[in-house]
DNA sequence: TGTACATCAGTGAACGCGCGTTCACTGATGTAC
DNA sequence: TGTACATCAGTGAACGCGCGTTCACTGATGTAC
């Protein structure tokens, strides 16, 4: 039964929605067009209608997750305080770990991506480039633009470890998990400012490195 | 048709050898006992002589993964200059990344770890206690040893982060690749001796933070 | 040491199941007149 | 505006396939005498 061109539309935006947070609560691999179909109240026929395979939806699940994700990025940037705190209590935190549905698709797919075809591939690389844009936008200016981009890389690539591993161990050790979480907060924190930063109280004994 | 002793450990450790490439390579969710067998010589039966289950062999590849990681890290260790740099060197490397099948299991699993059974996650979460304290033994002690364990937390879920997103984005975009490996091992060389090492000269600009 | 036999590691066919995808069909939509 | 009909989004049965696991069987091993 054909059905309105905004039904339609419709449908398609919500096979994409159903789509991003299955994958990202089971995996790409783990979340079948059936289950897909079903959270988006439609047969998997439907989706064979709207995408010409899995794949297909997964680049754009992918795609749909990261402007969702950078949305989120943007309303919690100016959050009153420093923009850099601000991102980086979002991303590494509790919160954010607990959020499968509807974290980051960078965090909860990274591992699978080698093992996915090139348009998904591409799509990821994509979004993990804006994010480091996102996080150099908001670096002290001091040092080189290189040395910010690398540290904004730096930062990005710990995030995504550390929601990795915190979500790895969170339910044979919780404790371990959020003690994760807390170390990658403070170290990025430090990161994000360390050539500016005036050295904290307790350390200044300065032997040389080795 | 029965077999020696001997020979039935040497299969299963082929057995268990075999699973851990495979698993590192594709996933556990990716790897078939079918395929897993025939690597090792033997038929899916005989794995089912062996262990009651694939997650029991998950199980053991995983743990065994790791044992021959850490001897791997103990060779590097003394290698001449400083054992961080030779841990960073070795775990932050474009042959780390390109060696899925050797790796460490750390960085191989671990998104998939959260949906695996409990057995395998608490060998997860084993390995990653270990790896942190390899990291924390080398790491500079002028700093109280709360904050140096937060350091080595927040290197080894950079690294395990670093490793994920360089292979996620090898294919398509090799340059990105690269620079973030290069980026995270320059950070995390300074994240490992901060608190000790003289500011680099071009810093020193002592505006307080914000 | 030689013989009889229970053990059990390994084989390979078969199991039910869920996967991604195809396809004949339905019937409301939206267009042509 | 009203009628005739082509379109095509969505349905649901069916496809081949590979998955993890089971099981009856084999036959060399290793033990008991």
């Amino acid at each position: 039964m054909k059905v309105t061109k905004e039904k339609s539309a419709e449908n398609r935006a919500a096979l994409v929605q159903a789509a991003g947070q299955l994958f990202r609560e089971r995996g790409i691999d783990g979340a079948g067009v059936a289950e897909i179909s079903k959270a988006a109240g439609l047969t998997h026929g439907a989706l064979y209608a709207q995408f010409p395979s899995k794949d297909a939806l997964a680049a754009e699940a992918l795609a749909q997750g990261f402007k969702e994700s950078f949305a989120d990025m943007i309303a919690v940037k100016d959050d009153g305080g420093s923009s850099l705190t601000n991102y980086l209590d979002f991303l590494v935190s509790t919160g954010h770990r607990d959020n499968l549905a509807g974290g980051c698709p960078l965090t909860a797919s990274t591992s699978e991506i080698a093992r996915q075809n090139k348009t998904v591939s591409a799509r990821f690389a994509e979004g993990f480039e804006q994010m480091v844009n996102a996080i150099e936008a908001v670096l002290d200016k001091t040092p080189s633009g290189a040395d910010r981009r690398q540290r904004a890389l730096a930062i990005i690539a710990a995030e995504i470890g550390a929601i990795a591993v915190a979500r790895a161990t969170a339910k044979s050790r919780p404790r371990l998990s959020n003690e994760v979480l807390i170390a990658v907060r403070r170290v990025l924190g430090e990161v994000g400012s360390e050539a500016r930063r005036p050295r904290r109280k307790k350390a200044a004994t300065s032997r040389s490195a080795k």
